[in-house]
DNA sequence: CGGATTGTTGAGGATACTCAAGTTAGGTGG
DNA sequence: CCACCTAACTTGAGTATCCTCAACAATCCG
């Protein structure tokens, strides 16, 4: 809700390198920052997409919900991606729900600007592309493991990918540096919390990692790699 | 290998839509057409990502392979799609193997010329990030189906999907106007051919489709549908 | 006609789900 | 600050789905 953004707010993100200051002031002048609380919704699924965001602090987890009542986790959105773009997926609403799992701060800008932005700022279109490249590679990277591979390695690569992401190193191991629960890194990986629990109480045991209440730190990432790719048995 | 590619032959794509006459010829002169034969690749999970593609007839498939060997199919390329564009993906390989299932022509560019061209068209760039999010969008079904819907479902929203992209009607139903094996079919779903078999089989009993060696008639694309939302019961 | 690819079907078993009961941790209000 | 309440998690038992293994049948192609 400020009048003006700063553009030392968002000049390091890779979504606007090669810009110059004339052309981000541009940007930004059409855009708001918006602060979410944890727990709070940026948008739900099945609402008209009138904005599309850029985070710039925080973590939010984008959900979709079946018309059976299960939910997925489609991705976690970290500081400096782009997201709630549904134009660029044409499409007229929010496919999912996103929510803050941290305090977790945004600038937004209404969807009427998406063509004209993307039109004054070729840089920004070819960044724009890429982030979407990047994400249909993990969506690919995902399809593979739902197919081929069995839960314990699913869950394996998934906490990697959570740690590469999102993990902060700490004294004994990388630890992830929001909430998660079981039931989250469930709906991550296509199980449920029992399955997850059992494996993550597996590890522990064996010291691959360290879990808790909404709690996880990896202890060894490496050896957790070699699960992961069926060079070592798993441990159920 | 022409010496020029006709205008006609590519004006009324989506990707291409919104371009001007000189535009098109800009674009098209950069590009040499190739043939494909049943079986062939146009290019190798792995090799060096050196063009991008266009389908203009035919048919192809991109698979993956895992590190232990398993095959998974990445997506069906149908006439008209853009294929290949590793360089959108980020990467310098091609992430996937892309074979003709049936006799195909593609136009390929250099991929040197993927930065000259977004740069000198902007409406090719939008219209190729549309297309990108088209196939993230589908990405993100299939993960919702792979992580929430038992076998007997996927298989029926993935014979659906394939029906709306490649379908064809026919006397009797709706069939899919190239081959498929359940071998595909399985690569397509996250399952074994032995379980497409004997799915299919009891579908056929129904007289919900119609197999054959490498064929498919979809003969109640209604009732499959229901079966795939789960408002059916399934069939076995 | 023969070989190869594709598909069928059965039996048995493993993975991971469901159902169920309980425990622990954390936050909240008195 | 403690008691309580809820959300998160643990663990066990039973079972369903679907995979693996195996043998065979059908179809296509040269």
């Amino acid at each position: 809700m400020n009048a003006t953004i700063d553009r030392s707010l968002v000049s390091a993100l890779p979504l606007f390198s090669r810009m110059s200051d004339a052309e981000l002031d541009d940007i930004l002048s059409m855009a708001v920052s918006r602060r979410y609380a944890v727990g709070t919704s940026v948008f739900e699924q099945g609402q008209a997409a009138d904005q599309f965001f850029v985070l710039l602090y925080g973590r939010l987890r984008v959900t979709q919900v079946t018309p059976e009542g299960q939910q997925i986790i489609i991705r976690m959105v970290n500081p400096g991606d782009l997201f709630g773009i549904a134009k660029a997926l044409q499409r007229n609403d929010y496919p999912g729900t996103s929510m803050a799992v941290a305090e977790s701060v945004a600038l937004a800008w209404p969807m009427t600007c998406w063509d004209e932005i993307l039109e004054r700022h070729p840089s920004l279109t070819i960044n724009a592309m890429q982030t979407m490249g990047g994400r249909l590679q993990e969506a690919h990277t995902r399809l593979r493991e739902l197919s081929t591979e069995e839960v314990e390695r699913r869950v394996a690569h998934t906490v990697l990918r959570l740690a590469n992401q999102s993990g902060k190193k700490e004294a004994g191991g990388v630890r992830i540096d929001f909430p998660v629960s079981k039931q989250d890194i469930a709906e991550m990986t296509g199980t449920t919390l029992h399955t997850v629990s059992r494996i993550l109480t597996a590890w522990e045991s064996a010291g691959l990692v360290e879990g808790g209440r909404r709690k996880l730190l990896l202890k060894d990432p490496h050896r957790l790699l070699l699960l992961g790719d069926g060079h070592v048995p798993g441990l159920l």
